[in-house]
DNA sequence: CGGCATCCGGGAAGATACTG
DNA sequence: CAGTATCTTCCCGGATGCCG
């Protein structure tokens, strides 16, 4: 079925064989669901709304003859397959966090739309301000759907980790649409919360605290360069 | 004619809204091509072998709609029409940079294709390796087809701009692709030269230690992750 | 000649239905 | 649940032609 003869740029330069890899649409951000770990084909789907089953299929293989990701078949207890990305896939952070911190400049970006846990955690690790954040100690853990997420901070770096966890100093509960609207949209912890979006549990100061240490970077103006140099 | 229906990701985060952007084909090399300064449509067309009038036209009026790149008509003694990045459409290089450093790493990646100016000049400020350079202060030409770049060395730090120069400590002249072949393919230039690919003039020695300042990242395998951290 | 507009063929993306 | 099959739509790539 793989067609040997897929559109390629015929260019040597690495970033044109980026885009051959990964610049076929959905995969970048099939790419972004598998950060924090393996998921199935359906969870895949659940979290990509808009993507079809038939373009997941193409990118899953396209994505694993380019060495970017592995299927694996878990242990007979539960024999359910599930794709992770390899150590080179994972080390792709990059590419996501220069994505990132451009686009969210742009003129035309909308945040009101849907957005998935992946992207809010990731967000997480691009926008942190480790100079706000000083020598601020902190568990902060997360249910977004099924999911449970933890976010430490210690000596102004930040982790995330997609796993249960017993304890934290404090709980969001919610979408990670109304987390963003906190970090990213200036809305109060309390409005969303009275108004059944998002439930906090534990130390409310920390919980401020911790939804300021993600400042975007300033929006763009449409404005040509001063030189004019040609030719 | 440009439809308000273009196939977007409905998507809040910042790196789907890029791709939302940038991420149709051949969007990113037109960017990389104008990187170090405006160029004309025929210009566009002679460095990007394989995209054709009409998808370049669609990719300019995209990028101009974006808010990434603007076009400028020239003061009358030449009125041609030029295409050229706004500010934060240059702020876009760290994109360039991130694709480039995991692209480079790629079990696939040939070296052997095509290769433009703006590609090398972009992969120089990528590799760049400022321990190298040590305190050395240099400035290189090079003749790239009938365009002038000079790449400044000094404090550890590398510019590039693409201008006409009157001396230099050693100029490089020919194809961006035998450049390539001497720093990241590890051809001698002697090679290069005797078989008359490329020419070089001024400080051999200087020139032989330009062309070993930029280390590229090692080559990824292909291997799953440890930890099998499933939902 | 530069900068498109138009037309066409092939193929990729999207939606829906279906199957092991 | 995890894909496959089918159909439609739209984009990409190539060729041609217009028009200043």
């Amino acid at each position: 079925m793989s067609e040997n003869t897929r559109r390629r740029y015929e260019d040597a330069c690495a970033t044109a064989h980026a885009m051959d890899l990964v610049g076929e649409r959905w995969a970048l951000l099939v790419m972004r669901e598998l950060m924090f770990g393996p998921k199935r084909f359906s969870d895949l789907r659940a979290d990509l709304p808009g993507v079809s089953a038939n373009v997941l299929t193409q990118r899953l293989e396209g994505l694993e003859a380019a060495g970017v990701l592995t299927r694996r078949k878990l242990p007979p207890p539960t024999p359910v397959q599930v794709y992770e990305l390899t150590d080179w896939g994972r080390e792709s952070e990059p590419i996501f966090q220069a994505l990132g911190r451009w686009g969210a400049r742009s003129p035309l970006h909308d945040p009101t739309l849907p957005f998935s846990a992946s992207s809010l955690f990731l967000s997480f690790r691009t926008m942190f301000d480790a100079g706000r954040a000083g020598d601020l100690r902190a568990d902060i853990g997360f249910c977004i759907g099924r999911e449970r997420y933890v976010v430490s901070i210690e000596h102004g770096t930040l982790t995330v980790e997609r796993r249960e966890f017993d304890r934290a100093d404090v709980i969001f509960s919610g979408t990670a649409r109304s987390m963003a609207a906190i970090v990213y949209g200036g809305a109060p912890i309390e409005t969303m919360a009275s108004s059944g979006d998002l439930a906090v549990e534990g130390d409310r100061a920390l919980a401020e605290r911790f939804v300021g240490l993600f400042p975007l970077p300033e929006r763009a103006i449409r404005r040509a360069p001063a030189d004019a140099n040609v030719i």
